[in-house]
DNA sequence: TTCTTCGATGTATGCGCATACATCGCCTTT
DNA sequence: AAAGGCGATGTATGCGCATACATCGAAGAA
């Protein structure tokens, strides 16, 4: 026996198709009778929906596309479960995309999801030079982007705003009285985020009437690894910072562990502060001092927001800065009683 | 302008639809004239390909489903992204369910994939009550269960002998001369692969004459605050145990947070010992003693395995049971010098 | 030369559903 | 009692593509 489809159940229950439609999709505008009556028909046949079919007549797939650099950041992950359980109960399903920082890559993804005519983009950042081709996409389908700021730009975002999170903490290490800062982020040309934290850095640092020096600013994507590599470079350095800011707790918690093979107390020897708080944060030992990420709330907001865009209710634009803070644990301290 | 189909472009080159749609798919077919031709038309008209008629037609969505418990577990996560570095780069977008150790969510998510017309489904694990389900449903539509073995069941599966890895471990541990030794799991009711690691825990006690304390075994959901939370419970016992065998390791890292908050020393005044070796399991302190588990390899495995099932090369069954091996690092040693 | 084969392309149909529009009673309204 | 409104349902069309089958011509076989 083939699976059964719409038609079938129509003629067995002995009503139209478009009855049938409306029973599975807007059951209040059927009699109770006839949506009892069709029910029993769908349940007893085992008709299971079909919809691809549906989402070509309706030529909008109710499947949703998320954008990531990549599920291997755990501060990520918290954004996409977030999202993911606000969608998926109301019957959206999530796509989701690891760009893993390459730009072909991006633009090849963003293709099959054009293809498959999802409803609606969700993206934690982009690759910058990306950027004009997905802003420009933005205008065509509903699209919502996490993790930073766009101010003006017309777009819909919910993020922080990385530049004062970053001169924040780069402040607090300047006021413990730290003159030699370094700053590790992942791909600061690349990823507009990464970028901004490097500018708040930098600010903070000329403020205080210095130059930030080039060496004491490293690229590493945010990998536990990179972080490791990260921090013993800057240790082989003639003079090595006091302080080192990651732009994220991977690559602080990587560096962390450097350091303790290198033989150095943290924070005696050598402070560390990361940027996401991120669950392993206040595990780690010392527990990392670090700038909290509202990242699961980003993720729920995320989900909301774009419920409501397919639902074109509430159809002004979505703008939210949400509040950062710093999380002060184990990790920082004044300089000066080590190396 | 509206969107231009595959028809448009066929009337604009001046040949078939059947030959537009062969140029996108199969251009071998077509004499190099023509499918330069086509291209043209194609890439001048901002042509885009609509995957859900597609599908439709072809009566199968090119997309897969994959079930996982929860993205939050980070060696979950490197079998998602070797499975996804896989297939996307094939044209396969991966639709990720977190089932969230929810059975009725896990029949939610699983009815929208069979309204999608998925093309294949890859579950690492699922509930033991969606069971029998799920395993019929693998007889309709090519489908691989990852991260157990499901020997001698007819399904296809790529994974690791978790009560032989478990036993082992647990051997480790009663060989360092540890006589009180506890567990905490994720749900072993609901999920096999944690049933079958505490078994292999109970097999190895029992060998060694004694029966396994029902207060030494303890269920958790596998997050770092619960490995916290068990372990306080463990040591709030009139006998605590000298060693804790977790069975994943965000257990075991929230463990070891919970021991330096009591002031217990580890390994000396209380062994503790993870599942999983998360690439935080090393950066712990002090660094995590654990079973390492081949995650990214069942995710790369899983991809080629599902691509060779959908081009019907290969079409026997796939099982295969990887190695797993257990890493010494410093959180377990002999008991007796603390508590 | 005639028949066959095969490569290149065209024709025509249907995949399963949503939905605009039509229909048909029945209940209000005046 | 006639007109209008509205709730419940039916009719009919098309969404954009894949593909079975047909066609046609040229090259090779006999």
């Amino acid at each position: 026996m083939t699976k059964p489809t719409i038609q079938d159940i129509a003629r067995l229950a002995g009503v139209s198709t478009a009855t049938v439609s409306r029973a599975i999709h807007d059951p209040k505008l059927l009699l109770p009778e006839t949506l009892r009556k069709v029910q029993g028909v769908i349940k007893r046949h085992g008709y299971i929906y079909n919809a691809v079919a549906g989402d070509l007549s309706r030529r909008k797939s109710s499947v949703l596309g998320l954008f990531i650099p990549t599920a291997e950041s755990p501060k990520i992950s918290s954004t996409v479960i977030a999202l993911q359980d606000v969608v998926n109960s109301h019957g959206f399903p999530v796509i989701i995309n690891n760009t893993l920082f390459d730009p072909r890559l991006e633009l090849d993804l963003l293709r099959q999801c054009r293809e498959r005519s999802l409803s609606g983009l969700i993206f934690v950042g982009c690759m910058t030079e990306n950027e004009p081709a997905i802003f420009a996409l933005g205008e065509e389908m509903p699209s919502i982007f996490l993790w930073d700021v766009l101010e003006g730009s017309g777009h819909n975002y919910i993020g922080i705003d990385n530049l004062a999170a970053s001169y924040k903490m780069t402040r607090y290490l300047l006021g413990l009285g730290h003159k030699r800062i370094a700053f590790v982020g992942a791909l600061p040309d690349k990823v507009s985020r990464v970028r901004r934290r490097l500018e708040g850095y930098t600010r903070a640092i000329r403020e205080q009437g210095e130059a930030a020096r080039p060496e004491y600013i490293l690229e590493f994507a945010p990998t536990l690894e990179n972080g490791h590599l990260a921090m013993r470079r800057l240790l082989d350095l003639a003079q090595p910072p006091t302080a080192v800011f990651c732009a994220c707790d991977m690559l602080a918690i990587g560096a962390l562990t450097a350091c303790r093979e290198a033989g150095l107390r943290v924070p005696q020897d050598i402070s560390i502060a990361g940027f996401d708080d991120v669950d392993f944060a206040s595990h780690a030992w010392p527990p990392l001092t670090t700038v909290r990420v509202p990242a699961q709330e980003m993720g729920t907001m995320a989900g909301r927001g774009m419920l409501d865009m397919l639902r074109k209710k509430n159809s002004g634009l979505i703008q939210q800065t949400l509040p950062t803070s710093i999380i002060v644990r184990g990790t920082c301290a004044e300089p000066g009683r080590g190396v």
